[in-house]
RNA sequence: GCCGAUGUAGCUCAGAGGUAGAGCACUCGAUUCGUAAUCGAGCGGUCGUGAGUUCAAAUCUCAUCAUCGGCUCCA
């Protein structure tokens, strides 16, 4: 366990080692938390573009607009919203504005001064944001014309923004104090650097980001697809796609046989009372696809089945099915179970955010004594799992109720037991974390492994939760040493989290450049000509039988084609077939990762795909 | 769900009130070729869907569905 004491340091997928099909310009381009001078440029640069958004569309207010690590957005209460046209515009007034070297000057007031500067120019988002300023309250002016509420720090002068290395991205809405009950402003996103040549090989990155996009690389590698008629959110998997698929069920079945876990299979509906026991029918409806019922009497009396949301009440049932004895404890029940949640239409993307999706879930019934133990052992999995999938970026989020809000269950006594549970495991085991306060789920806080998809968005892998509610909930039991009944414990993980999520995450980590192991087209055998396609027919049939995933190139086309279409479908091992093969009865094997290995025999072939499987390794 | 953008052949895209194009893929023919694209021909689209405006709509308007970027929500 000791290898996973210190997680890796988070780095954006971006920047990570076999990140690129291109070979980077080695510019270094730091984050703005890490970059005093990025720090003052952005939030200068943010100014002068409020500065001119306010110029060319009067009577729009400005809000907040931070810095972000890469750039900056600033939000605007505007009467119409922007658009592509108009952020040409501001970006021009905005290089107006830069060249006539305008000072950037800072002024401490007093909170009444401040409020009576902004009583005068009549922005009440500006007061609710002073409202909760702590003192000193700084103010930054671009020379005499513009102002705005500001901690600083900025560069001096607009002199020092260099106009040829700020671009302006996008815009987008979002809401007054990210409430949805609250006003939609205007975002215009935008980001600024040093220099010009940090500009270009930023928009670099993003290009390349965007080529390593799981939905992309799905699409081509024909992974995956989604279906109008399916529906949004329900993505159809190809035979290539099920093999990732089956193989990393299987891998992660192998794991869990090892440690003890029993396999269960439940169905995809069930009555909606299952879930009113539970308590998801009261705190999750409005995720779940609506009531199937044979009639209206039965829908306006809430009598029908839905689709789960979540294995868990199904596992409780068997669990229940039984007095269970101590001596059966900890139970582990395993399933890949796919659930369906109705995720509002404006969050659904690729294979991160769908509508049905596959949890490798399990449920572990313990006793209070074996809870902390069944836990450690629980996140050990986890972390030999991504180990084995080479996923080193990731953080672990400590995911607490929020004591604020009423979409939990279970008393307070239950939430602090299971909470100092999970602490007292990341103690142990020294991993570094961060706490997300309400992030929990409605029935038990979480301990979740955070990964960031290409874009620099973060996605929930694996989890684990401790639930001290739902065994109350479903009233469980097992018969204890001393023949009282006693309570178990519940704990729900998933070290994959979502197949199709994980998957997602994987396309992009391996830039669609599976593993050995995982690779859908393990060989394409390439012939030089039609005539040595019998014997291509005959290898492939033994390397088959052999178990390896093989195909003959079929087409009529020329090697160099040949080998540009393997490479372009990224098969990991290829082999040039022509008539000194057929004579020797070998394959010349060429590889993506090495290129041309030379002459080997069949059955070592063989013994290599076999051996770089066991070892999750190259060919 | 909200704000904005986009939707043209299997894929990637061009076209922009006068009735649809390219490359790749696919099919056929010729070529039988040794480590990232052989040549030629052919097939293929009621321009997401439905209304409306117009003599005429892929093009303008509205609605709707889907996708994309954000926001909100979440595995």
């Amino acid at each position: 366990m000791d290898k996973f004491i210190h997680l890796a340091e988070y780095r954006s997928p971006m920047s990570a080692a076999q990140s690129s099909d291109q070979p980077s310009q080695n510019i270094y381009l730091p984050k703005t938390s890490e970059s005093e001078q990025l720090k003052k440029i952005r939030h200068t640069t943010s100014h002068v573009m409020a500065m001119a958004v306010q110029k060319l569309f009067p009577g729009t207010q400005v809000t907040i607009g931070p810095w972000i690590e890469s750039g900056f957005y600033y939000d605007f209460d505007s009467p119409t919203p922007f658009t592509e046209q108009d952020l040409k515009a501001i970006k021009k007034e905005m290089v107006k504005i830069i060249k006539r070297k305008l000072p950037v000057i800072r002024e401490e007031v007093s909170r009444a001064e401040a409020q009576q500067r902004i009583e005068a120019l009549q922005e009440p988002y500006k007061l609710e944001i002073l409202a909760d300023l702590k003192e000193p309250i700084t103010l930054y002016h671009l020379g005499d014309e513009w102002w705005d509420l500001c901690a600083g720090p900025h560069v001096e002068s607009t002199a020092e923004l260099n106009p040829k290395a700020i671009e302006l991205e996008s815009v987008a809405g979002a809401y007054w104090r990210g409430d949805e009950t609250k006003a939609q402003l205007q975002r215009i996103y935008g980001t600024a650097w040093e220099t010009p040549e940090q500009l270009a090989e930023h928009k670099r990155r993003k290009e390349e980001a965007l080529r390593r996009d799981h939905r992309k690389l799905g699409k081509e590698l024909g992974l995956f697809i989604f279906s109008d008629l399916v529906g949004p959110g329900l993505p159809l998997w190809t035979p290539k796609g099920t093999v990732l698929r089956s193989q990393l069920e299987d891998f992660l079945k192998q794991e869990q046989i090892k440690r003890g876990y029993l396999g269960v299979t439940t169905p995809h509906i069930a009555r909606v009372d299952l879930f009113k026991t539970s308590g998801h029918w009261q705190k999750y409806q409005e995720d779940m696809f609506p009531l199937m019922s044979e009639n209206d009497a039965d829908r306006n009396s809430e009598q029908g089945f839905v689709m789960k949301p979540m294995n868990c009440p199904f596992h409780i049932q068997i669990y229940k099915s039984e007095l269970r004895s101590y001596r059966d404890l900890p139970m582990r029940l395993a399933e890949f179970g796919t659930v369906y949640r109705y995720e509002q239409s404006g969050e659904l993307g690729g294979l991160t955010r769908v509508r049905g999706f596959t949890v490798d879930d399990s449920h572990l019934f313990v006793t209070p004594d074996q809870l902390d133990d069944e836990f450690l052992k629980v996140v050990d999995l986890i972390l030999s799992v991504f180990d084995k999938l080479q996923l080193q970026n990731f953080k672990a989020r400590l995911s607490f109720r929020d004591p604020a809000s009423d979409k939990y269950i279970g008393s307070d006594t239950a939430w602090e037991k299971a909470e100092n549970a999970i602490r007292r495991a990341v103690e142990a085991l020294g991993m570094e974390h961060f706490e997300g306060i309400g992030e929990a789920a409605f029935y038990g806080p979480k301990l979740d492994f955070i990964f960031q998809d290409v874009l620099d968005r973060e996605w929930q892998l694996g989890t684990v939760q401790v639930d001290y509610n739902l065994p109350e909930r479903f009233d469980l039991e097992f018969m204890g040493e001393d023949g009282n009944r006693q309570r178990p414990i519940m704990i729900h993980r998933a070290p994959f989290g979502s197949l199709e999520r994980l998957i997602g995450i994987l396309i992009e980590q391996y830039a669609g450049v599976f593993p050995l192991w995982l690779a859908p087209e393990q060989l394409r055998l390439l012939t030089v000509g039609d005539d040595h396609m019998p014997f291509a027919h005959k290898v492939a049939a033994d390397l088959q039988a052999a178990g390896v995933r093989v195909m003959v190139d079929q087409s009529g086309d020329r090697l160099g084609k040949k080998i540009r279409n393997a490479e372009k479908a990224k098969i990991p091992v290829m082999s040039v077939i022509g008539d000194q093969e057929v004579e020797a009865n070998s394959l010349n094997i060429r590889t993506r990762a090495a290129g041309e290995l030379g002459v080997i025999s069949v059955t070592e072939v063989v013994e290599r795909v076999k051996g770089a499987i066991a070892n999750y390794g190259d060919f």
